[in-house]
DNA sequence: GAAACATGTGTTATAATATTACATAAGTCA
DNA sequence: TGACTTATGTAATATTATAACACATGTTTC
């Protein structure tokens, strides 16, 4: 798993607007969705979103949810240390738990060895309801 | 997880025709090609495809690729049984290895144990390179 | 400083993926 | 049969993402 070693990085403007908003927004966000959050600052077209994006989530201060085409900033300092996070999605109140602990790394490990890939990337999205709204929606 | 517990099933023409291909192309397929592929069967819309791939995802007998906007068929006899699957892609020559067993249960019981989310559906994606490719890009 | 290079930006257009809406047909069961 | 559900056909549209090009800014090297 490939990582920035960067531990302070200078961000450029655009890349500190979106994850601002990121922030701010405290919930998955896709990127169309972020760019009208940031056309009152002058962003005009989707590639500024994505672009920034991009860097964003090189930096592990950002992830993207794949089964949601989202967007998220890291819940953590950053995510360097391993690239190894887990994300788990309520469907209903769209709250985000990222966890990043050994039992993550040591399962993608034991995959990894297990189908001799030698890993790049991961992703690990688990879908439902979470506390709350599973005790509301008792149909 | 909620799964399907039909044995067997009888597809209608169109899920058959999807899925005869999701299996000749033994790779994962966006909805696109498929429709490409399936024009000479009488396919004219995206839509065609997409209910066709809905149904077939539901009796487990393909999967969608969140991280590749792609679709493929189960490599399994069915996999009915848990749902718990997970994926591991090679980047360069797309092989798909789909493991189910007791590891990715067992993991994603205690993922949704300790966030306390009653899960519903989950992904998990590994990318990266394959034995057989990783031996040749040596750079 | 000038040249060379890498990185970031702005903008337009376009590609790729997925869904809405509406009309029709076919299968299921009382 | 009627009532009902499920599958289909088709057109239009929505959503997500990238390509191509021009320009600007910053950094290194001489
Ligand atoms: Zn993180
Ligand atoms: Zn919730
Ligand atoms: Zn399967
Ligand atoms: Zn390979």
């Amino acid at each position: 798993m490939k990582k920035s070693v960067v531990t302070k990085v200078k961000l450029t403007r655009n890349q500190s607007l979106v994850l601002d908003s990121l922030i701010k927004a405290g919930q998955p966000s896709g990127a169309y969705a972020l760019l009208d959050t940031l056309r009152p600052h002058g962003f005009k077209a989707p590639l500024q979103i994505y672009r920034a994006l991009e860097q964003l989530i090189d930096l592990g201060l950002a992830h993207r949810l794949e089964s949601l085409n989202a967007f998220i900033a890291c819940s953590h300092v950053s995510c360097e240390s391993s690239g190894a996070t887990a994300f788990v999605i309520c469907d209903k109140c769209e709250t985000v738990q990222e966890i990043c602990d050994e039992s993550i790394s040591n399962f993608l490990s034991s995959l990894a060895r297990k189908t001799k890939i030698r890993a790049s990337k991961s992703s690990i999205e688990l879908h439902g309801l979470c506390n709350g709204c599973s005790a509301v929606s008792h149909s």
